[in-house]
DNA sequence: AAGAATGAAAT
DNA sequence: ATTTCATTCTT
């Protein structure tokens, strides 16, 4: 049938059943750049009249590939044929976002009947919030348009490739990354890749994406300190702007180097180039044993970054990125501060205290250890890192490897085993669930912030480091300093599995775990309101991005090492897992603990290196943007917008620390990737959720109305909790399965509707739920429409409807099954419901999310931060600590900082 | 790998 | 009108 699809299908992934093998499982990608400008909201509206300009972005490789991009091309470099994901539509967000719901309450129900279930709720749904889902989908396709621009949802017949199959399994691509060419489609040659892949080009995208994320996070924190904003947007702005070109290119560039492992001789050859940097940064230009011209460009300013650091630093010897790094996040906190400092006084010199900076310190420390540690450690950390990750880094490697792109990368499928083990682990230990997560409420974030940023900013250009790290471990010296190492080491070995998005998948596993165990009692019991679900879930879920895999408790983020003191009383604190205040405190103690030095005396001179090359500002870039994702769950415009930037890189530093350094072992390919699932994510998460007691009542309210709504659907027979679970569960699966014959013979042939059982009945009450835990919906028969139903694909519909309609009087035997199972289900529900709602959903603030469903609608969003209430936050930790940290002698460097940064908004 | 569901887009 | 495919994840 599929003829019309195109041969192209047919013929060519023959292999499958004809299909192209499906994707299944990537995160949808990124792309969808749309840049925020400013910080102001123009956000909203914006995307499309930026969108012009955008599509320099877009095309940025100007290649046709699309990918060329900088480090994702590696991966992308395939990508041209991957093509991104088609952006999910309403009903999937909603599905993707309540699934976690529906699983909760129904452990036992398999996916499809899950989808059933939030089919129902679907159709049930208030069209208000219907319609914030709907203006999100829309939102997420346009962005993803705007990103590709040529791109269609079904896959150009052209693609005759062929193969697509055996190449290599055709693994997800990071199809985020950039958008694939318009044209890629059309003909274009897949693979450029190569070519491009030199890191040369650079990001088109870079500049007015990434100034924007910058801006807005200073400004935010600038607006939070103090009220004004005023010089400061402008003034960054404009620095950015000029900056623009090469400070992005190059640290893009540099972030590429170092992650891209894309060339094609192997290990080896990636540890020449990482080589080469290092020795650039370190030694010094002399060095360059590598040709590539354009590092040759992002090396001077590393050079003199490294320079002035080691001069500041009397060791620095070998170890040049070490210093590059720590320059790197020096420089990015002098730009809070400074920004900080702006306000307060930017005339001359600022004697202010406010230096915080307490990530230099703590930078500066670890670099030292590194320093010690490992001078010349393997360079090929990439090389290495990928040893280590055998699967993924394997993959990533031999992909480049070869000149001949091989098509596909084999990410997808392994993500999915991936993430399958882990889910049945989970399922197998109810116990392991619940674990460490803390959920981290919205506080929590602040630290996941400024842990974020060291991350990213590490991430981002070090990705050299990152992986040594983890390939030599402890090893020689073991300062107590490192406490990412210890850390790294310990994640890595529980999961090293998920990588990417362990997130959502972990929340939603974790609550199943402790939903299952709950549940049984539950089920037991049958007491109608069913006290349990003590859930406390419900931060969980906003945060659930931020925190960290499971995984060992360690997660803690800590800042940086400080002191061996400090270093002590923050791994008390960090310790235990359990209290969200501690982690609080650790977030706030990692600032108070900087350990001094005085390295402001390069500053100064680092800055102005660093803007005039430009890398302050994607230094820049790269802080706000971790400190973006984190913060920023709310995306208080439903709108807001989808930067480009945000898709960059975040998405692992935010999850964790350590996730950015295993991701780059795993994937170092996509750095970027992350960003645009955070992104997404937030905006996502901004999305209300919905109790099932939402449904109830609407359901309810729905039914009165309409009566039939989705009565006749088949509800979704929910395997009930109980011991008789298992019979249930059968029934249950029986009844999908005929509902599954039905409809495929529905759609082979008509012919046979499945008359089956006169039985099965089963309508149960329409929607689920009914609030009664006893009731049977049997009360209204009313028949029903001709509505479509949700349920049962499309074509299903009436006719089969018909027959699953419940005889007149009742219920056949199934039914009562089924209805049972709905007692059983809305018992939990109820409860669950609402506490459910007000944790989890929306939460933080007001509790007033239960009710708000039908309010939440039409407000907006719901509780979660906005934006602005981030920074503002984040501005005063900053704040914070710089008095805690005044001992620091930061404020030179403030001064230093001060000035320059006068300058440059002159600029 | 199939499949449940809905919807957007393409055919 | 019909077919693809996006997401999730069990079976």
């Amino acid at each position: 049938m599929k003829g019309g699809g195109g041969g192209k299908e047919p013929p060519v992934e023959g292999e499958v059943s004809g299909k192209r093998p499906k994707r299944k499982c990537l995160q949808w990608h990124p792309l969808l750049a749309k840049k925020a400008p400013d910080f102001s909201e123009e956000e909203e509206e914006e995307d499309e009249e930026e969108l012009e300009k955008e599509p320099v972005l877009c095309v940025e490789s100007g290649a046709q590939e699309g990918e060329s991009g900088g480090m994702e091309d590696e991966s992308e470099e395939y990508s041209s044929e991957q093509r991104a994901r088609r952006p999910m539509n309403a009903f999937l967000l909603f599905c993707k976002r309540h699934r976690s719901l529906v699983r909760q309450e129904h452990p036992r129900l398999d996916n499809r009947g899950a989808t059933k279930i939030l089919a129902d709720w679907w159709a049930v749904l208030d069209p208000k919030e219907k319609q914030k889902y709907t203006d999100m989908a829309k939102e997420y396709k346009d962005a993803f348009m705007k990103a590709n621009p040529g791109y269609k949802w079904c896959p150009a017949t052209n693609k005759p490739v062929k193969s697509p199959s055996h190449s290599v399994s055709n693994a997800r691509k990071k199809v985020w990354s950039l958008p694939s060419n318009p044209s890629k489609e059309s003909s274009a040659a897949k693979k450029h890749p190569k070519t491009d892949s030199t890191p040369q080009l650079n990001f088109a995208m870079a500049d007015p994406n990434k100034m924007g994320g910058l801006s807005m996070l200073l400004l935010a924190g600038e607006h939070a300190l103090t009220a004004r904003e005023i010089s400061s947007s402008s003034s960054q702005t404009g620095c950015a702007d000029v900056v623009k070109h090469t400070g992005k290119s190059a640290l893009f560039q540099l972030a590429e180097i170092s992650s891209s492992p894309v060339q094609p001789a192997g290990g080896s050859k990636n540890a020449e180039d990482t080589s080469s940097l290092t020795h650039v940064e370190a030694s010094g230009p002399s060095q360059p044993s590598s040709p590539d011209l354009p590092k040759s460009c992002v090396k001077s300013p590393l050079f003199q970054l490294a320079e002035q650091i080691s001069s500041s630093r009397p060791q620095s010897a070998s170890e040049g990125r070490q210093c590059g790094q720590s320059a790197l996040f020096q420089l990015a906190e002098m730009c809070l501060a400074s920004e900080a400092e702006k306000m307060e006084a930017r005339s001359s010199q600022p004697s202010g205290g406010s230096s915080s900076l307490c990530a230099q310190h703590s930078l500066s420390s670890r670099v030292t250890e590194e320093h010690e540690d490992t001078a010349e450690l393997p360079i090929t950390t990439t090389s290495s890192a990928s040893s280590s990750s055998s699967s993924t880094s394997g993959s990533t490697s031999s992909s480049p490897t070869d000149t001949t792109p091989s098509y596909l990368s084999p990410c997808k499928t392994l993500k999915k085993k991936k993430k399958k083990k882990e889910n049945k682990d989970s399922y197998e230990n109810p116990a392991s669930p619940k674990k460490p997560k803390k959920r981290h409420s919205p506080e929590s974030d602040l630290d996941s912030v400024m842990f974020t940023i060291e991350a990213v900013a590490k991430g981002a250009w070090g990705s050299e480091e990152t992986p040594r790290k983890k390939a030599h471990p402890s090893e020689s010296e073991s300062s107590p300093i490192m406490d990412q190492s210890p850390a790294v080491k310990k994640k890595t070995k529980p999961k090293p599995k998920k990588q990417l998005k362990l997130k959502d998948d972990d929340a939603e596993e974790e609550e199943e775990g402790d939903e299952e165990t709950y549940k049984p009692q539950d089920v037991e019991m049958k007491t109608e309101e069913a006290p349990l679900t003590p859930k406390d879930e419900c931060e969980n879920e906003p945060d659930m991005k931020v925190e960290p895999p499971v995984g060992v408790e360690d997660t803690t983020p800590h800042c940086s090492p400080l002191h061996p003191t400090e270093l002590e009383e923050k791994d008390t604190d960090s310790k235990p897992p359990q209290t969200r205040q501690e982690d609080r405190e650790q977030e706030v103690k990692p600032e108070t603990c900087g350990s001094r030095k005085s390295e402001r005396s390069c500053k100064g001179a680092l800055y102005k290196t660093l803007v005039s090359e430009g890398m302050l500002t994607s230094l820049r870039a790269n802080v706000d943007r971790g400190k973006r994702g984190s913060l920023r769950g709310s995306v208080s415009d439903h709108e807001g917008g989808w930067n480009d930037e945000s898709w960059g890189f975040s998405q692992a530093a935010t999850s964790n620390p350590k996730k950015l350094k295993k991701s780059k072992s795993k994937e170092e390919t996509t750095p970027g990737l992350g960003k645009l699932e955070e992104e997404f994510e937030k905006k996502f998460n901004s999305l209300p959720q919905y109790s099932p007691l939402t449904f109830d009542k609407k359901s309810v309210a729905i039914t009165k109305k309409k009566k039939n709504s989705t009565s006749s659907p088949p509800e979704p027979p929910k395997p009930c909790k109980g011991s008789s679970s298992s019979q249930k569960k059968t029934l249950f699966h029986k009844i999908v399965n005929k509902y599954k014959h039905r409809k495929e013979k529905s759609s082979a042939t008509d012919k046979d509707v499945v008359p089956t059982d006169p039985t099965v009945g089963a309508e149960t009450s329409p929607v689920l739920k009914s609030g009664s835990p006893c009731m049977s919906p049997s009360p209204e028969p009313q028949k029903v429409l001709d509505t479509p139903v949700g349920s049962q694909k499309r074509k299903a519909r009436k006719s089969k409807i018909t027959h699953l309609v419940r005889t007149a009087d009742g219920r056949v035997s199934p039914a009562q099954e089924d209805k049972s199972k709905d007692q059983t289900k809305n018992q939990d529900e109820k409860p669950f419901s609402q506490e459910t709602l007000c944790n989890r959903g929306v939460c933080y603030n007001d509790p007033i999310s239960v009710e708000s469903d039908v309010t939440d609608a039409s407000g907006g969003l719901p509780a979660f931060f906005s934006l602005a209430a981030l920074a503002e936050v984040a501005a005063m930790e900053n704040v914070h600590r710089a008095q805690r940290a005044v001992s620091i002698p930061t404020e030179g460097q403030v001064k230093d900082m001060a000035p320059v940064l006068i300058s440059c908004a002159d600029q």
